[in-house]
Formats: C-alpha cells, structure tokens, sequence
RNA sequence: GGUACUCUGGCAGAACGGUUAUGCGUGAGCCUGCAAAGCUUAUACAAGGGGGUUCGACUCCCUCGGGUACCUCCA
C-alpha cells in the first residue's frame, strides 16, 4: 500500500512485511469531539480494518492528552478538577466514537499516566545537552537538531521573524519549546527540575517509542499538527535516539463547513452527539470518506443528503440480497471480483476511499438491478452478500440487526397485507403498509413476492 | 509576508499527452392496484485566466489570479 508521506512529500510503500506500527495522535480531552476529529479518526479506522482483513498484524496506538492549559482552565471555570474533566471527556469520546462504530485502539495511553516516561525522556534530552532548565522550566533547544523544519518544510530563520510566539526572556531561542513546564497549580508532579507537569509535545514521543518502539510505520494526525506538534516530536524523539522517528506521515485533512475549518474558536463546530442524532453513523462515515483523506472536505448538507440516497440504496442491496429466493443464475462471479478488485485498488493506491466507495456502490447497484429484473437467485444473492459484507466491514458501515421477533411480526403483517391485496381490498392493505412505515419497514412489491427492509431512521436534518 | 496544499460539468470526484469517467442532482420511461424503493435511459458550454512546448494538453512548462491550512492552542 502507498501512502502520502508529507515528511519526504512523496508517496511512500507500507511496510507490510512484519507487524505495522500506528501511532495517531488523539484529542485533548477538554470538550465535545466534533465532525473534525471523527474524520480524522475514521480514516485511520479504516485504515487499519482494511489492513486487518487483509491479515496483517497492527498495534494501533491513540493517546489522549489528559493534562494541558485548556484542560485546567475548564476545570478553573466549572470549579472543578482537571482529572474530572478529562476523565468526563475521555468517557464523552468513547461514547461518541463508539457511536460512530469505530474500533478501539490497542490501547489509549494517557499523558498523566506517563509522567515517569516523560521524566525519563527528559533526562536523556539533558543529558545530551539538547535540552535546558530556565526559571519556567525546561526547553528543548532547536538549534541542537539541525534538521529543525524537515516535516513542516520551514525554515528556521524565516520562523524567527514572523515570530509571533510570547516572548520569554529566559528561554536560549525563542522558538525553544517546553518540555516541562513549572507550576504550583495542580495538576503537577515532582520533577528533577522542579515541580511542574509535561508540555504538550513530549507525551506523544515518549509514549510512542514506550509502546510502538523508536521506529515505527506510520504516525498520523490533523494537518494542523504537522506544525508545532509533530515537527517538535520528530525533534524531541530523532534528539533523543539518534535514530529516525516514524517512517510515513500520514495527515488528514481538515473538515471545513462554508469554506472555513471547523473549530471551537471560529465557533462553527458540528458535535458527534449533534450529527449522530442527525443523520446517524453510516452517513457520517461515508461523509467523511468521500473525498481523499489528505484534501480538506466541506461539511454541508447537500453533501449528507447525497450520502443519504446512497446509504438508501446500499441498504437495498442489503435486504434484497438476504430476501433472494430464486434458483436463477447470472454470470456474476466477474462483477463481484471487479467490484472487489478495484475496492482494493483503490485502497492500496493511497487510501482512496472515494473511488474504494464508488466500487463498492457498483456492487451495490449490480445488486439492485438483479433485484429490479427479479433475476437475483439465492446462491448468487450469497456470493455477493458475501464480499459486500466485507467491504462494509471495512468502511465500518453497519446495517441494524433485527431480532427473531420482529422479523416474525413483520412477516405477520405482509402475510396479511397480501391477502387483502388478492381481495382487492387496497386500503385494508394500505393500512398495513403505513403501520410498517412507522416501523421505518419499508416494502418491496416484485412480482412474486414481497421483501421488507428495516431502514435506519435518519432525521436528515442539519 | 513566508510555507504547504489546492482550483475539472449545478454539486462531489477520477484517469489519461489524442477515447463517454463515475456518482449525486435534473428530465423521461419501466415496474406497481396505487405508492415507495429500485431499475433503464437522457442530460452537462467541464477544466481559474493568459501564454508556451506539441501534429495534438484537462494532463508538461511559465506566468497571473482565487481558495484553504499552517506560521499561536487545534484532529
């Protein structure tokens, strides 16, 4: 598989050869998570359900940032805690990331977990001289790593003059970043340095290299953390181990809504609980697979729409697949493999999941129109199920399990409908109809049968 | 101001130095008791502007312009 790699700018091969390593770097835990952030991590979700299909071996890293400015001022103004705020956050995350049917991590390391790790970290960075101790804590000196700027491509000196970081009297060079910060305000740990707590860019080496080791595969993001963030990791981590830092790059582009990115300071955010009541995870997912992970997409709502109609006809294919009940047979073996194969192309070719979707609504339509010609036979409607079920674990979209009961209702109820349309007793069966309707069942009339669908119940409304 | 990315039909979004992308939307039709869903079919001046290279450019080069992101916390 390729994959963008914005460190060397080029499309780089994965490495499938042993097992992969992921590192993505996750949210600060101190507020609602929003479409911005499922996108980011719905990528990297499929990514890695893609590469587990395929049988490949992952560990699959995600941190959350526990402890931070933000963190303690929210604490500040609810009059609480910063462990109860992102305590309360990480449990909002996994109620929302859960709803977008996202897989967990091998594991969420937290920063506040690994103080000692970081301790340690920074030891080393003294001891090498990289970094130093000033009356506000401890800095990693940039001129020390020469190669300052690889990642973000910029250069040192241009940095420097359009400077607008606070000015810090102490500090050896004003683009010097803390590693640990000094402070009596809780949360704060002991240090050989004094009493303080991380800066935001340490945890992310040190917990990377404890748990993924000093190289790994691929460690990914927001492009909005290619500067300062993950340039002052590949500084931190290369500083520290002599050794280069992760091999791909992968960073995800921006959701932006009118034109503009969505964040909480330009106050145009959409939340995960907003549009999971709204349009539910299938939509959400495929909104933010289909464009190319590394261009920005615009959120609208003639977007989800357009998503919508496909689901609906995805959904279709679904149930007139398990509703087959035919013995005919078409040549299908050679759709489905093109289906399949261009799917995975696709995918292999840089991650790209809209034209990874198109062939997956190929299939989708190939299916609808047997169904439309009542020429879908039951082995074939198997053989198709087959390899759309995979895809659609892949892409992680889920269609709502039905129990025995319903089913049998349901069934009851189109028994009867049927019986009152042989009788001609069309507003009898009408009835019926509707009260299905209200079910979010829908009915299918072909020519020798009858088939329902359970369809997801989509407000569609933005 | 600097850096990166980007500019294809109403919208989304591909490939390719010379062939219809495709999907959504829209129109028509089929199916149906009627619907719904689905299917079939049609539809689009498409390439930000201007130069150049070429027999031929959406595809290569130059230039001008627009957009977004980053340069400060940010997925």
């Amino acid at each position: 598989m390729k994959l963008q790699d914005t460190l060397s700018n080029s499309e780089q091969e994965l490495d499938i050869s042993k097992k992969v390593r992921i590192y993505l770097c996750g949210v600060t835990v101190y507020d609602e998570s929003h479409v911005g952030h499922a996108r980011t991590i719905i990528v990297f979700d499929v990514l890695r359900k893609y590469l587990e299909k395929k049988g490949i071996e992952l560990e699959f890293i995600q941190n959350f940032t526990d402890v931070d400015d933000k963190i303690i001022s929210r604490a500040q103004t609810e009059g609480t805690t910063a462990e109860e705020i992102s305590t309360k956050y990480i449990e909002n995350y996994f109620k929302d990331f859960d709803g977008l049917n996202v897989k967990r991590a091998t594991n969420y390391p937290k920063a506040t977990e690994h103080i000692d790790d970081i301790i340690k970290f920074i030891e080393k960075l003294i001891e090498k001289q990289i970094a130093y101790t000033t009356k506000n804590g401890v800095y990693f000196s940039v001129s020390k790593f020469p190669e300052y700027g690889k990642l973000s491509k910029k250069k040192i000196d241009e940095l420097q003059s359009g400077a607008r970081i606070e000015i810090d009297e102490a500090k050896k060079d004003p683009l010097d970043f803390a590693v640990w910060k000094f402070s009596d305000i809780k949360p704060i740990w002991d240090s050989p340095w004094g009493k303080g707590r991380p800066g935001w860019h340490i945890e992310c080496s040190a917990m990377s290299i404890k748990y993924l080791g000093e190289n790994f595969e691929i460690h990914g993001g927001g492009r909005d953390l290619i500067f300062p963030h993950h340039e002052n990791e590949i500084a931190q981590s290369e500083s520290c181990t002599g050794s280069p830092f992760a091999k791909i790059w992968v960073h995800v582009g921006m959701v932006t809504i009118n034109g503009e990115k969505m964040s909480k300071s330009l106050e145009n955010i959409k939340s995960i609980k907003h549009v999971l009541k709204n349009w539910g995870p299938n939509i959400i997912r495929l909104f933010c697979l289909s464009g190319h992970y590394s261009k920005p997409i615009d959120y609208s709502e003639d977007l989800l729409k357009e998503n919508l109609t496909k689901w609906r006809q995805a959904e279709t294919c679904y149930y007139e697949l398990i509703h087959a009940s035919s013995e005919n047979h078409e040549e299908i073996n050679p759709i489905v493999k093109k289906a399949s194969t261009e799917f995975d192309n696709a995918l292999e070719d840089d991650f790209n999941t809209h034209l990874a979707l198109s062939a997956f609504f190929q299939l989708v339509r190939e299916g609808n129109r047997l169904a439309a010609d009542e020429k879908l036979g039951k082995e074939d409607a198997q053989i198709i199920k087959i390899e759309l079920q995979r895809m659609l674990e892949i892409l992680g979209l889920s269609i709502p399990e039905m129990t025995e009961n319903e089913k049998q209702e349901i069934d009851n109820l189109i028994e009867n409908r049927e019986q009152f349309r042989k009788e001609k007793q069309f507003e009898e069966a009408d009835k019926i109809r509707d009260k299905l309707n209200k079910m979010n069942v829908e009915l299918i009339d072909h020519k020798v049968n009858t088939i329902w669908m359970k369809k997801e119940n989509i407000k569609a409304e933005n």
